[in-house]
DNA sequence: CCCTGAAGTTAGGTTTGCCTAATTTTGAGT
DNA sequence: ACTCAAAATTAGGCAAACCTAACTTCAGGG
């Protein structure tokens, strides 16, 4: 079986987290949005994933696309390497936690399973990333994390940060100066109707924030308690 | 200025080696070799890299290649990308030296400025990779190594290893064994005629050790005196 | 000085992955 | 049912890099 290419590893993983998002068929916009490139090389790449000897994907002709095992394999193992290099990168190369998508992103194509293996053990076989993303095993199986979106808060109830999206450098570095890292403490003090923002006190913290929906929307958390 | 491929940085670092090995213009057939490539695929993107707006060779068609400075300058710094790597797999995850090189290859087109700079910093700035090649500094500058091939060195001569091509992980294992890596000491006990293998004596070692051309050609050396 | 084999180049083709523009399909609202 | 805009696909192209096969140039020996 020849390597994959770094497009189809990017293609498989887009895939995977659009479609463990929204617990959907994955359509052709939204992973042409995700990649930057047009919907018309997303129909192109997906018609070979498809028809492709390891059938990566199943394609329902304007209906989306889903993964099929080998492509859930391949995308889970391109997903461990992104999540160990940010981890690596953060607690080895002293980087910020806004810092290491953008470099993850190229050196996930690139690093050999000997690599994988000895960032791994060096970092003690972490479970998570440094927003919080669960790290698949070698080879398969990643738990679903039982979070909801910060949005989903009622008012009054505890809660801890458990991922953040990794995505956007500028929110990450607002996150981080308000304090709210995983494992993060925090009380949801109030919410404004009509989609207003949600206004939360972070544990050991006076301050009130108000969060606007761009932000709770990228944000996880566990309930700890109702209030 | 578009960002230069991989294969266009692989090119010019292949150019310069070759340049500096034999000292003279680059010839196709030895481009083609080094970079497992046809000598047409070379034709090509010679006549691309002269042509190129940034000029980053000159080509004189059948007649080999030389870098222009601005050729020069993106090898060396794929060079540094490349020894530096090396050397932090090595010092930093515990690599052997006989493994560093191809992961290297790799690594050496995707790692930002920001990585390098913090690999070089946590290593201390080194000045040579784990094969004693020397590491280019920022932005340029990278002295000729004054050593000479194992080759050429006399019956009764001490010599120092300064250098060990990394192209070939068994040569490297085997040299490995033998205890001949950079900085070792060593004696040339012995010449056989017509280019018959060379007796060398690592210091602190009983065992006096042939070596055939294959090997010799291939590992540098500083001269220490006259026996 | 000419011939020839080796070295180098050109010609033409493939694959990968992207693009824009044109077309088709879908599905939501009347 | 019908319309029509949004979503998706197809058609047709382009740029990188590679290949093989055919041809050209070079340089050394007769």
């Amino acid at each position: 079986m020849p390597r994959l290419t770094a497009a189809v590893e990017d293609y498989l993983r887009a895939i995977y987290e659009i479609e463990v998002e929204t617990g959907a068929a994955v359509n052709t916009a939204a992973l042409a949005e995700r990649l930057g490139v047009s919907q018309a090389s997303v129909s192109g790449m997906l018609r070979k994933l498809a028809e492709a000897p390891e059938r990566l994907v199943r394609h329902a002709r304007y209906h989306g696309v889903r993964l099929n095992p080998a492509g859930k394999r391949a995308a889970l193992e391109v997903i461990r390497h992104h999540r160990l290099v940010e981890a690596y990168l953060v607690t080895a190369l002293g980087y910020g936690w806004d810092e290491v998508h953008h470099e993850a992103d190229h050196l996930e194509h690139v690093i050999s399973e000997a690599f994988e293996d000895r960032i791994a053990a060096f970092l003690g076989h972490p479970d998570s990333d440094p927003h919080g993303e669960p790290i698949p095993a070698r080879g398969g199986r990643l738990e679903r994390p039982d979070d909801v979106r910060l949005t989903d808060v009622a008012v009054g109830q505890r809660a801890r940060v458990s991922r953040v999206s990794d995505r956007d450098p500028e929110l990450l570095q607002y996150l981080g100066r308000l304090g709210l890292k995983p494992h993060q403490r925090l009380l949801v003090t109030a919410r404004s109707p009509f989609d207003g923002p949600i206004h939360v006190q972070p544990d050991g913290s006076q301050e009130i924030y108000a969060l606007g929906r761009r932000i709770t929307d990228d944000v996880f958390v566990r309930i700890e308690s109702q209030g």
